[in-house]
DNA sequence: CTCCAGGCGCCTT
DNA sequence: AAGGCGCATGGA
């Protein structure tokens, strides 16, 4: 049965904490709802009591690409069990309940974070915008809702010249963007092979493509293909590491990844999430 | 004006 | 192993 409007019944899934927690760039609150574009779909999405309710340009036959991307069948009280039972998660937690983790494509996953260093939310955002609007494919839309692109395949900005991309205001993630978009035009790195892969082969797969680090790699393997135990340490995740379970010195670089990998537990990147989104977004603490 | 932002690469100790 | 620095850009 073709629709361009379904109704998911979710329980504990705060669809605006997970659209907005830093995961992915392309999502706009618009009156109540949310709006952005999954794959090649223009999507809108409004969470309700107990449901998502998503309304499409197209009719849609089959799902289970939003259901995927939404991870609508993860059990989420499973994974909270699994984390440690102390304060800073407990905190965690209890601040913004039902915070979930996508699953992203890949490419589009790789080249957001390629352009987040060492930029705030908004500035990424703004790139990305660019650079869909200039290079992305076109997207079907309801009328009203303008120009609406793709993420742009990385065949099309492997094409481009540098200057190009620099004209989306990236800066000198230009050059490490467009060498990765060649090495995936070029077949040089498979993409979907590295899902897989045990996670530090994968790691180490996206650790030979310039202007990807430990970092950026972690948030790869978190966002798009979902391995449970990678764990991106960014500067609020430090600071969470530093203030709520190193409190006294700072702990030596082997000593954190030591703990970030076996403290957090099986599901560890959900942990470090609920973190992240706890320390940019709990209230100013008093000195 | 200075400082810094979901880092990385390269260069020093 | 660990620290410093430059890299574009824009906002506070």
């Amino acid at each position: 049965m073709n629709a361009n409007e379904r109704v998911f019944p979710v329980r504990n899934y705060d669809l605006s904490a997970t659209l907005s927690s830093g995961q992915a760039f392309r999502w706009r609150h618009h009156d109540d709802s949310w709006v952005g574009v999954i794959g090649s779909r223009w999507v809108r999405l409004q969470a309700t009591n107990a449901s998502i309710i998503a309304q499409t340009a197209e009719p849609v036959g089959d799902w289970r690409w939003l259901n995927h991307y939404l991870q609508l069948d993860l059990d989420l009280d499973a994974v909270l069990s699994t984390f440690p039972n102390d304060d800073p998660m407990r905190s965690a937690v209890g601040h913004s309940r039902g915070l979930r983790l996508l699953r992203q494509d890949p490419w589009e996953c790789l080249a957001s974070f390629i352009l987040s260093s060492t930029k705030q939310i908004v500035q990424i955002q703004q790139i990305v915008t660019l650079l869909c609007s200039r290079f992305g494919d076109p997207v079907d839309a309801p009328p009203d809702r303008g120009l609406v692109n793709a993420f742009p395949l990385a065949a099309r900005i492997a094409a481009l010249p540098e200057s190009d991309l620099r004209a989306c205001k990236m800066g000198f993630r230009a050059p490490y963007l467009l060498a990765a978009a060649r090495l995936v035009a070029d077949g040089k790195l498979n993409l979907a092979a590295l899902e897989k892969l045990p996670l530090p082969e994968a790691r180490e797969e996206l650790l030979q493509i310039p202007g990807v680090g430990r970092k950026i790699a972690d948030c790869v393997l978190l966002f798009a293909y979902g391995f449970p135990t990678a764990f991106p340490v960014d500067v609020w995740v430090m600071k969470a590491l530093c203030e709520l379970y190193f409190p006294k010195r700072r702990p030596t670089r082997q000593r954190l990844e030591r703990f970030t990998e076996t403290y957090f537990g099986p599901h560890a990147g959900y942990a470090q999430q609920y973190l992240f989104h706890y320390m940019r977004t709990r209230p100013v603490p008093r000195p």
